[in-house]
DNA sequence: AACTGATGGTCAGCGATGCTGACGATCATC
DNA sequence: GATGATCGTCAGCATCGCTGACCATCAGTT
């Protein structure tokens, strides 16, 4: 059990078995690669992942986005701020139901979410570089699993 | 591509393709299992974990236990205020470098420590319930990989 | 039309987190 | 015994994600 092991070899032995830390960790690593890829845009993960789903949608009110996202509403606010002071979305009054702000990309957002895209695929390739394709797959997959795992009905 | 899919089922199959994402939402759902088990003790993951890293070593001083937990020096110190708060470790003066606080387990911290670590490998277990057991190795060790991968020298 | 309840966007504020910068005490070196 | 580094501590800051409140608006009721 490597009880009395020292030194910072024990880390990885003891932590290593602690999912939490794991997720943590691999997440931090993620993150330093692609924190400067994006960076080249003015853009962070969160902001990237706004783009898309509104790329992904008809033009979404910003409440709906947020809730593809897993964001608060709240904190959709200010993520649209940041995006359209940057001039890649533009909030209007929705005509059918003006309690609704619609969120649509501009033409310059479109090009910067398909140019950051890319990139943050090539980070995220990067990051998977130590493992093999079908390691990464299993991973992928099984964290697609974990992730909207349903609390057991409740 | 799904493009004008709408309805929440775009979230999954937009997002789950980002590591990122689903890094982040698996560690929610598993601090979800993990917070109510450890709460029973008094103990979030943070502090179990520096109960471990002690529990695993010959008394540490403080930055010992920062860095083996890979946080910051200023963190431990609130950390060691609570567990020495709960009665579950005790500061003390190095004698041979009296700059140093030697930080170990009570025996209640010990006690307290095992029953804790048994409840948080039951959560995780349960986390990781609906992967198969190969799934679950293959994830555990790629994460491992990931983690602890490298910035390529520098 | 007026009333009521729910909804969407906004903002202020809170607690948690993780850092930086500074300080005092202590050690090591010379 | 002076100098520079190290450890613990604290104050302060930025970020994050949430709650609670507010206003405007919608939908359903009367």
């Amino acid at each position: 059990m490597a009880a009395d092991d020292d030194g910072t070899g024990a880390v990885e032995e003891l932590l290593g078995a602690r999912l939490g830390y794991l997720l943590k960790h691999a997440q931090l690593r993620l993150a330093e690669h692609a924190e400067p890829a994006l960076a080249r845009f003015g853009l962070d993960a969160r902001e990237l992942a706004v783009l898309a789903v509104l790329a992904a949608s008809r033009p979404l009110s910003q409440l709906d986005a947020a809730q593809r996202l897993g964001v608060d509403r709240t904190t959709m606010v200010a993520l649209v701020d940041a995006l359209e002071a940057k001039g890649l979305v533009e909030r209007r009054r929705s005509e059918e139901d003006r309690r609704r702000n619609v969120v649509e990309l501009t033409t310059r957002g479109k090009r910067v979410r398909a140019d950051a895209e890319e990139a943050r695929q090539a980070a995220e390739r990067a990051f998977l570089a130590p493992l093999g394709d079908r390691e990464a797959a299993v991973l992928t997959q099984a964290l697609r699993v974990l992730a909207t795992a349903k609390r057991d009905v409740s």
